[in-house]
DNA sequence: GGTAGGATACCTACCGGACGGTATGCGGCC
DNA sequence: GGCCGCATACCGTCCGGTAGGTATCCTACC
């Protein structure tokens, strides 16, 4: 495909700058103009990478695959796993420009409705996925359905992201994300494993 | 003002109109073309009650909280009301379109943050409002604080309606409605009280 | 190792159309 | 008859996308 290390390059600065621009107006609102200017490359060298606005726009929906497979848990009991991913999130929301238009992109509901289930559905299935090895664990409180669970809280965390985003332009994402797991946790793992967990934010 | 009847049925057909395009397609997507064409209203008519597409939007953002105003608790335990308050305004979803395209309105956020941050801050408010009743009345655990609570729970309830919405067009709203009281409810309120509660969608 | 020549990567100018908004006219209720 | 409520025709702009040319690089053959 993209033999040239240079075409990487702007292949790659195109990608960020749309993910910038997507982030901040969203799809429909979003111009090509803007990215343009903002990747500092000119229209052909944009065409050249991607035919189109719409497959731009997926390549950066893309970006949140491409995180989650990067990040890797630093324990072993899949609740607090849990946990970290959340605030690992939360910081990759504040940092990574590909993780925020992603996400916008994932929220926003338009004329590409597949790959933003697809996306969607990745997180409840790794969330699940952590919950069932928290109820064999017996980590889980009984009665606690996994499937659910990840329902509730992939569906909060996007929420108070959103929420945070309008109010405070993230600014107190991270704080409400421990507000979450602290409302949250109680009613979803056992008192003796709650106690073995650490709710606050241990990114390094 | 708009003295005549007929006046006044052209501009809520225009509202309604406006608001279930805004809600599906966003703002920036809209257009006034298929607002017209919806409300079976020539251009004309439109500029005359709206004179642009953003006065035309801030008005279906009024919605919200008109429809927050004709709500009437149905009893006198706040954590109750709170619950009960979930369940209607996700009905209120699935029924009113002024509410559909008003929430999506609020969500996006876009050229004008100031009534999407009121129309927010007014939810949690309300929701703050009736958290600091439970408190005194002794409904609510040790330790929780009703503005960080407030926040979580418009926060997920936002998320969850949104999640729903990309998901199944919101046909399992009322359920994972549910769900998230569920799963809320322990980590928020006293033992004795929540056993008091009726999680159940009380809708008559 | 120099160069032909094709593929890769990019630039510039332009186009068709859709979109929000306006100007102006006109009928009907008070 | 006068203003409220609407209809119609039109306008300027901006936007996504394309056409076609050009530079840069890689490969191969001498």
């Amino acid at each position: 495909m993209a033999r040239q290390a240079r075409a990487l390059a702007t292949r790659q600065a195109v990608l960020v700058a749309a993910a910038e621009v997507f982030d901040e107006r969203g799809y429909a609102a979003a111009t090509m103009a803007e990215i343009l200017d903002r990747a500092g490359v000119t229209k052909g060298a944009l065409y050249f990478h991607f035919h189109s606005k719409e497959e731009l726009a997926l390549a950066v929906i893309e970006g949140q695959g491409a995180w989650i497979a990067t990040w890797k848990p630093a324990t072993d009991s899949p609740v607090q796993i849990l946990i970290d991913l959340g605030y690992a999130f939360a910081h990759a929301l504040l940092d990574d420009p590909l993780v925020r238009g992603s996400i916008r992109l994932t929220i926003e509901h338009g004329s590409f409705t597949q790959p933003q289930i697809a996306a969607y559905q990745g997180w409840i299935d790794l969330v699940r996925g952590l919950l069932e090895q928290a109820r064999e664990a017996g980590e889980l409180r009984p009665g606690v359905d996994p499937g659910a669970a990840a329902g509730v809280i992939t569906g909060a965390v996007t929420g108070i992201q959103l929420s945070s985003q309008v109010l405070t332009d993230r600014r107190d994402l991270v704080r409400r994300i421990g507000e979450l797991w602290t409302l949250l946790l109680p009613g979803l793992v056992e008192p003796r494993a709650l106690a073995r967990l650490s709710i606050a934010d241990r990114t390094s």
